[in-house]
DNA sequence: CTTGACCCTGTACCACGGTGCAGGGTTTAT
DNA sequence: ATAAACCCTGCACCGTGGTACAGGGTCAAG
């Protein structure tokens, strides 16, 4: 018995627009069809499904989940490869929560240094964000953390 | 002497697309304009691009900018606003952390699980985001660190 | 045999934060 | 006076990861 799309897209958690997306854009391949023009999935989609939702929450982006069933189609691929993408997934997600601690820390600052009360005008918190002197909260690194 | 909008933006660390951009957005005003048709821009409006710019920084979006400016600009609005709108920007910034910290632990139990040699098809990281069981190591809660 | 739930394609659209280009006019330096 | 460097508008497009809708065909239950 195959399965139709909807009951992968259930089976896996995503919606039928979703899996049709993922087909489009390369990530599974296309099912042969009933004879009604209908996709006729088996068990395999539905993992292969769960190995996209898997490493996006590992936050990998379609286009490396792309690259690593493509690994894990290339015959001469070998494992240290797929260490390799993941290392460097690893490193970016580092270099993300460092740029995420600098914000949170200078976030803190400004929260604190804010009495809470009182009108706009007097607000250090605007004064900090305006004044390019006056109040070192601002990271070396500017932005850049997609 | 008032500046053209390549000195402006030159000054605060743009593009010349980018600071019209903002202008549409409606993150700073529309300058009076030369004879000619030419943006003339004030030393206060590099400010408010660097106030742009700096804001961006500590994670808040455009649109959490521009109810920043309409804060300052409300006669009405106090500083517990201000610091409200900070607060939360706070958390989400933790919440991010926290996604991330999750993501890495899991990147590094992987990375770490995996000897590094011999061909995919023994590849444990590959197991690991193939099978639905046989690997704890996704998080609870999924992605929306956007 | 009809009704509802499902499937198909194609296309357009969403947020986000811009970037690029075409087809003009202007200013400045030589 | 002419070329380079700047400015203008308007519009289209980029990547990311989908979501929605129109206008159809199909399948299972009652």
């Amino acid at each position: 018995m195959t399965l139709t799309i909807g009951a992968v897209a259930k089976q896996a958690g995503l919606g039928i627009q979703t899996v049709r997306f993922y087909e489009r854009e390369g990530l599974i391949e296309a099912p042969p069809r009933s004879s009604s023009g209908y996709r006729a999935y088996d068990e395999k989609a539905v993992y292969r499904l769960r190995f996209i939702r898997r490493a996006q929450e590992l936050g990998f982006t379609l286009k490396e989940i792309r690259e690593l069933i493509a690994l894990e189609q290339d015959q001469d691929a070998d494992c240290e490869q797929v260490r390799g993408v993941a290392s460097s997934k690893l490193s970016t997600v580092e270099n993300k929560i460092a740029d995420l601690q600098r914000m949170k820390a200078a976030l803190q600052q400004l929260i604190h240094s804010c009495n809470g009360s009182g009108p706009i005008r007097d607000c250090v918190i605007m004064d900090c964000l305006q004044s390019s002197t006056e109040c070192e909260v601002f990271s070396p690194r500017p932005i850049e953390l997609a």
